[in-house]
DNA sequence: TCGTTCATTGAACACCTATTCAATATACTG
DNA sequence: CAGTATATTGAATAGGTGTTCAATGAACGA
């Protein structure tokens, strides 16, 4: 084995398996001693890893953000150059963790319940939220006044969050595709409210 | 005192203990010890007056609906009856909570996280998501088509969760005013559309 | 006043969890 | 093949949690 890569692959390890146990166990209920099970390796290795548990949730929280990260890289790729296709390639990537995986939006509510209470994570969760806003913001002010550019960013933000919350909800019976159309459509609304159209 | 009086006195002192303790150490800070010591009782009566600490939490997150569904009659009833005086009531409603106190919105969040794994509490979730949402059809069914109606009924209850969502983990700087206007400013553009103007 | 019933207490108990660290296994080096 | 460093283990530990229940306190009726 590569001597090198096994820091990195038993961190991977230890992620995937906090992912597993919290879709299945809930936050509450995951406990180092699953999250060892799942991944089949001992407990101690946490704190060797990650310094402790704490760690470990921080950590795995850090790569929900990059995946989604890179999901909004790779569906702006795949569109032309254009504000409105870029808004609605945000929307896309914001909800393909859902199609991808349903229990995936219990852990999201699960790290940000826990990160109220946690400084680190709040961080994280701020970073990405900001992110979110200004690439809204970015491509809304290329169609319409800034100060309304901002209401309507912050508008599809709240979209967006409430519908993952309603995704988490529904216990598997969520319907991305209706969410993905009904965002869209608001979209489209407050371009066209700009457009001077009528 | 009232004999017949106290077991009612002492179920909500409880409840209130655990908001509060909700509110200052979290969802999973919240044990049975905080609780009575804030309630300024002892750790045995929680099981005497609801058999456990589940049933203690089913008990205070059945409380928080009652207090929202009493928010929303009393909003409706300040206003005339008309489809979008109503629809403008509910938003005031749904806002009340953060209004009055800020952190109401983390204890809200910690029991929408806790439904997931307690199917007593999802069923309590269930119940006031579909009064929302027939609320809201029930009204913009007056305004609009049908079918139409269900999905901007869909938008505006994914809205509301969203800006709660944000309030929750904005720590305090919330702006429930911006959130209230944001909101209705969707419905008045909702039943525009609809209204053939231009 | 005494006896009875209801209300309340909180120490004792059993259970669970994260962390630690000496022992062991594994993989590289010379 | 030693020898050394690194990687991994998992039993032991310490701390904390919810629940129980015998003992205590308070209020009422006869």
């Amino acid at each position: 084995m590569a001597r090198l890569g096994v820091e990195a692959i038993r961190r991977q390890q230890l992620i995937d398996a906090t992912l597993k146990v919290i879709e299945e166990h809930g936050f509450q209920g995951a406990t180092i001693g699953k999250i060892a099970g799942a991944s089949e390796l001992s407990v101690g290795i946490v704190s060797h890893y990650f310094g402790g548990k704490q760690g470990l949730l921080e950590a795995t929280m850090r790569y929900l953000l990059s995946c989604l990260q890179k999901d909004v890289a790779i569906y702006m790729a795949g569109r032309p150059n254009a504000p409105r296709e870029r808004l609605l390639a945000i929307v896309d990537a914001n909800f393909s963790g859902v199609q991808t995986n349903a229990q995936s939006a219990k852990t999201w509510l699960a790290f940000w319940t826990q990160a109220m209470h946690s400084p680190d994570l709040m961080r994280l969760q701020r970073v990405n939220e900001r992110r979110l806003l200004s690439n809204l913001v970015f491509y809304l002010r290329q169609l319409m006044p800034t100060e309304q550019a901002r209401s309507t960013a912050q508008t599809i933000a709240a979209l967006i969050d409430g519908f993952w919350l309603r995704a988490a909800m529904s216990e598997g019976r969520i319907e991305p595709d209706q969410a993905i159309t009904l965002c869209k459509s608001y979209i489209d609304h407050a371009i066209q409210a700009n457009n001077g159209a009528c």
